[in-house]
DNA sequence: TTCGAATTTTCTTGTTGCGAACAAGTAAAT
DNA sequence: ATTTACTTGTTCGCAACAAGAAAATTCGAA
């Protein structure tokens, strides 16, 4: 009767707590994000969710702009992961095209990860500086890669050689997250979400296209 | 000795009061949300820098989410002035080129009320939904305009008749905010946000722009 | 019209509850 | 035993509200 049946928590090494405890905490912090958004995100309720004390998160991460930072940072990874697969070893415009597809069937699984990354960007206008500097940090290594596909598509000839290589890279960078701001705020829309990321990629294009073929750019839609 | 000479505190009206205290507020909350970030601006702080007590911007505006819906209303209010004054009665791409250049120039100004919206703006994200559904008429507001210029554009003929009026206005909308995101993020970088102010002019004359004068669009810089 | 309560509106001081941050302790692994 | 993982206890600051003080307005007389 007053037996208990209990999972096989036996003994678990430091390492394993610790990387166990790392997940269930982003996890929770993830979800409390995306139920009530970062100001309503307390350390206090991610401990307890995770199903530790309501200290828990506080003393693993020190404070909440570093938990916050750190969702970021471990989101962030995976994404880029996720992107490289998606560009594998495209160049020019094919690998712009396939990054932007890959960035909408990512918001339009609407993954939770992703949302909370998202939302967690905007909040790096704040004055935050831990966050605002992985932000800054992911921010510099997208443009790297768009610049990088601008520039293997030049070569290859398939890129009109005077692009104004860094400036359509920041305008790409830019328009992203014009993108994915209106999706954080109408997340149903997903046809209208969908349109903006048919219109960037025509947009990159018109911009990229040698002016030879320029006139014969595909309407949108 | 003991005379002191006082300010003409004299008698002020009840108008007068509220509105005095009005615009006293506004502008400690804009002040201090520059400063310090939407979540550091604390409504004690914002009521002793108006020169009040700590309880006066809570009890004026009943909340801090309230306080920050009425400052995006009235800085609102006023762009949409200015906005208009700047595009006067053109049509078409020149309508949308003086708004983009507009709206360069308010940013570069830098005016702190101007900072201070968007930054609410991008707090519109979270889960306060007064401030999202002002957010989300202006928004809606400025989308309208667009269409309307581009309507009006492909009327005089100047715009390609068969363009996608509101995908095209959605993509101009998505753009600006995005652009607006970098401005926050790094606002010395003058010449950058000038630069993906031209890039979205260029882009929107990219599309709109009738098929036969499609490859004389100017370059970037 | 003018004086002066009574009333309404504006603003302040008092209080509560909650969360972040930290301190000091307990339990678990090495 | 010693280090590492985690919890309970405490402090401080802020948002939100309550109840009171001060300023303006209304209104009924003379």
């Amino acid at each position: 009767m007053d037996v208990i049946v209990r999972k096989p928590l036996a003994r678990r090494s430091h390492a394993e707590r610790t990387a166990q405890a790392e997940t269930k905490l982003v996890d929770a912090a993830v979800a409390l994000i995306i139920e009530r958004g970062i100001g309503g995100m307390t350390l206090k309720d991610v401990g307890e969710l995770a199903g530790y004390s309501r200290a828990m998160a506080g003393w693993r991460y020190g404070s909440k702009a570093s938990l916050c930072a750190y969702v970021v940072r471990a989101v962030g990874d995976e994404w880029i992961q996720a992107l490289q697969q998606a560009v594998q070893d495209k160049v020019g415009l094919a690998a712009i095209h396939a990054a932007t597809d890959a960035h909408y069937r990512f918001v339009r699984t609407d993954a939770a990860r992703i949302r909370a990354f998202y939302l967690l960007w905007f909040d790096s206008i704040g004055p935050d500086l831990e966050l605002k500097q992985v932000i800054v940090n992911i921010h510099a290594r997208r443009q790297r890669d768009v610049e990088a596909w601008i520039k293997s598509g030049i070569a290859h000839g398939l890129i009109r050689a005077d692009a104004d290589v860094s400036g359509v890279a920041a305008q790409f960078c830019a328009t992203i997250i014009g993108v994915v701001y209106q999706w954080l705020v109408t997340p149903t829309a997903r046809h209208a979400i969908k349109a903006l990321h048919e219109g960037l990629k025509q947009q990159m294009t018109r911009a990229l296209i040698p002016l030879a073929n320029a006139v014969s750019a595909p309407r949108l839609r």
